[in-house]
DNA sequence: ATGGCTTAAAGTGTATACACTCGCTTCCAA
DNA sequence: TTGGAAGCGAGTGTATACACTTTAAGCCAT
């Protein structure tokens, strides 16, 4: 081993690529790419074409595979390797009761603490979110009304909320790129603009009931339909 | 498929030790170590080490260790290794406020579906709770305490409320093995009761009321406290 | 004696090598 | 032709090897 006498040599980030955590690079790429529509479900996640693709060895894809299964996208089959998660009806139903739970209780309990700073931060977020769907941009325009709950969560102030709610969010995603009928995101940010109103009335009740009227109109929004898979041209550009 | 004929296999089951998923049985072990308060917050865990105990390689304690650190049971710091998770009581108080909110709602739409054999089990559960409260099994009884509320979600049939909240009861677990002053197990136990009662009536508002006053009442029992470590002695059984 | 720098040891981060399983093709026999 | 079994290839599961970082001890200078 080279001992470099330099005093000042430490300079580890210039040295690497990857400006932090690699395995949390995979594993950010694989999840934007489900999220924005690009990997479908059932899609078979090799591990060796991803390490090849990231130009990493398999140890660090093996890691961000099992990662994304412990968040429920993609699916580890004891010797058969991992693939983009294909949830069921079923599970789609309880993850949005689930969120229907948490986020009534979110929304209550926000009104009670929500300051006007807060309010015009959401404003701006709901104006992004009207851009993006006049732009027919559909990887932000997925991003940003996900955004929005994580957002509303953030504002209580609890992280572990936010974390919990993020986690169920990106399994929303997966579950609405497979079943959602494509008109119901300009619908969705309708309905945001509702919950905004209402938070900025302080109106708990109302607030709450719009958010859980929200959860399961998106949730009785669910269609059947197959997809095809492709994976080489999806994470190539990795993000 | 299944062979009909089924000649001569090797008896692939038998020559390894581990029935199933070793890594998840390094998981277990740790995970069983930490709540029933064998292995105390802030003890560093050299994966060597562990994987000396568990007569395995580092690279499946490296992945167990990395899944533990998803459920915030231990810390992963960048290049100095993992040790138990050490919660501040901010963050217990975020995740009892999770709870709260969660739970809340759980015992809200238990009360309209649940069944009377419902309640004969969870009356049994409560049973059990007593017995291990007089025996003073402390890792039983932490255990049962804990069981009682992942019952209650997965007697809503929603398996994702019920992974769900396991998590969060683990790291409750761990933080009140931290803080908790010893006479609170009997008090939610009693609580316990109550609740039951409430859900027997089919009184959702007292049973949500009940549900949160018990969370609260657990997260106001928090007390402050160093305490020591060890590592050896508490996995080598290997449960 | 003490503070700072050098150096060795220990431990983590990543890559590679090897063993085993699964699925498919091929080949043989009825 | 067809059923089935052996063999082959691809891919996962685990272990080991190596590089680099951190930590702690030792040494020299002040």
């Amino acid at each position: 081993m080279v001992r470099t006498r330099m005093p000042l040599r430490i300079a580890p980030d210039a040295v690497k690529p990857v400006p932090a955590g690699a395995t949390e690079r995979i594993v950010g790429s694989i999840t934007a790419a489900i999220v924005e529509r690009r990997l479908m479900p059932g899609t078979k996640l090799s591990e060796q074409k991803i390490a090849d693709i990231f130009e990493v060895s398999r140890t660090l894809v093996r890691q961000a595979l099992h990662q994304l299964s412990r968040d429920r996208l993609v699916t580890l089959e004891p010797a058969r390797g991992a693939s983009v998660a294909v949830p069921s009806v079923d599970e789609a139903k309880q993850v949005f009761q689930v969120r229907a739970m948490l986020e009534g209780a979110l929304a209550r309990q926000l009104c009670a603490r929500i300051t006007d700073s807060q309010i015009v931060e959401l404003r701006a977020h709901l104006r992004d979110e009207v851009a993006a769907l006049s732009r027919t941009d559909v990887p932000g325009r997925t991003r940003l009304l996900a955004d929005f709950h994580v957002v509303l969560a953030r504002m209580l102030g609890n992280e572990v909320l936010a974390q919990l709610l993020s986690d169920l969010l990106s399994r929303s995603s997966l579950i609405a790129l497979m079943y959602q009928s494509s008109h119901s995101a300009a619908q969705s940010q309708q309905e945001h603009v509702l919950i905004v109103d209402a938070l900025e009335k302080r109106d708990a009740r109302a607030a709450a009931r719009l958010m859980e009227h929200h959860i399961f109109a998106v949730e009785h929004n669910l269609r059947l339909g197959p997809h095809s898979t492709d994976l080489f041209a999806a994470l190539r550009p990795q993000g």
